[in-house]
RNA sequence: CGCGGGGUGGAGCAGCCUGGUAGCUCGUCAGGCUCAUAACCUGAAGGUCGCGGGUUCAAAUCCCGCCCCCGCAA
């Protein structure tokens, strides 16, 4: 079939790279987001999609706006019997959503209806869910609303974090998409309704959504650690007296006893990480990265700088 | 040239402002103590102080250029 693949963020790219690299099905072209200032010189970076399909002879569109007529155009001329869409950016226009002869689809990184929006990797972990997955989708103008063709789903890890489960489904992408691809090849795809009573959303992820609460019960900080880790990453502040520098957190161990301190409170700090009251019980920091510094063990952290019992975290 | 922090034995840091002996914590190795140990004691090895140039009797330290890492911002 003729496929045109559309994408930006590089949980897309095994994906991509399994419809260049197989036989079954030709990409006529891609689209993705804009070359764009990135990174600490703004330099104008490439979108990983755009960065996998140069050497591969398919020609890459770049609208900065898809809704606009001409990008349209564009695209019905490129007659393509299957759209795909996989981490873009921007939102498809029902026009062009009616432009493949076949169907349309979005590949989500949740189980829908479960996390619809921007950010559903991280919200997964955050709610303690016990899996996860790839949803395709036959889109609709209503975002992440659209009836399931098919799903794959895998367990989450104790250790999950954003990162790793990223990686995990930006690698399980490519067999649901060449499932779902055969399936509509065969004239055999299900369509099947989402429960929208049972629909939740993720926003897309806001710097400040990494501050940890002290208060919050352990549990729901290890989650957010480790739903955090890599970005934007979960942090929280060093009082003054040690210099009011962010301390982002990478990794951490729940406690289970009453340390009876109050919530932020640092408990110990040893070789075995920064223990401190979260909730009624504790996390032990375990990795952290000074701002302006290197991410490293608590561990190594502690050996130039020293973090007094008793100091309160989290009060900037 | 968006703002800022940093590059010092294997790790994390101090020293730089006010040039003159390479410091701290940890790790490593050897020995000791111990039933034992990640604990403790003793000793040892290990450094072109990011790179290049300049100033100076003398540069980790001051000046100029470059490279690299990181936080913020996007």
């Amino acid at each position: 079939m003729r496929v045109l693949f559309i994408g930006t963020g590089d949980i897309g790219v095994p994906t991509l790279r399994s419809l260049l690299e197989g036989t079954d099905h030709q990409v006529i072209a891609c689209v993705t987001q804009p070359d764009k200032p990135v990174g600490r010189h703004q330099e104008l970076t490439p979108s990983p999609i755009k960065t996998l399909v140069v050497g591969h002879r398919v020609p890459v569109f770049q609208p900065e706006r898809i809704r606009c007529d001409s990008a349209i155009q564009q695209i019905r001329f490129l007659r393509p019997e299957v759209i795909v869409v996989m981490a873009y950016g921007q939102i498809l226009p029902g026009e062009l959503l009616r432009i493949p002869t076949i169907a349309c689809l979005n590949l989500h990184a949740s189980l829908l209806p479960r996390h619809r929006g921007a950010a559903p990797i991280q919200a997964a972990i955050e709610s303690g869910d016990r899996d996860s997955g790839v949803t395709v989708i036959y889109m609709n103008e209503r975002l992440d609303e659209g009836d399931m063709l098919l799903a794959k789903s895998i367990k989450l890890g104790k250790d999950e974090t954003g990162g790793s489960l990223h990686d995990r489904l930006g690698l399980l992408a490519p067999a649901a998409l060449t499932e779902a691809l055969a399936l509509l090849k065969q004239g055999a795809a299900p369509r099947i309704p989402q429960e929208h009573a049972l629909a939740t959303y993720a926003a897309k992820l806001a710097r400040e959504h990494g501050e940890i609460d002290w208060t919050k019960t352990r549990e729901e900080i290890d989650r957010r650690i480790r739903a955090m880790n890599p970005w934007p990453s979960a942090y929280t502040w060093l009082p003054s007296g040690e210099g009011g520098k962010k301390l982002k957190v990478f990794a951490g161990i729940m406690h289970h006893c009453d340390l009876g301190v109050p919530p932020g409170t640092v408990v110990r700090a040893d070789k075995h990480g920064i223990l401190v009251a979260a909730g009624t019980c504790g996390i032990l920091l375990r990795e952290v990265q000074l701002e302006g510094k290197k991410r490293m063990l608590a561990r190594d952290f502690l050996l130039g700088h020293s973090i007094a019992d008793g100091t309160v975290l989290g009060a900037k």
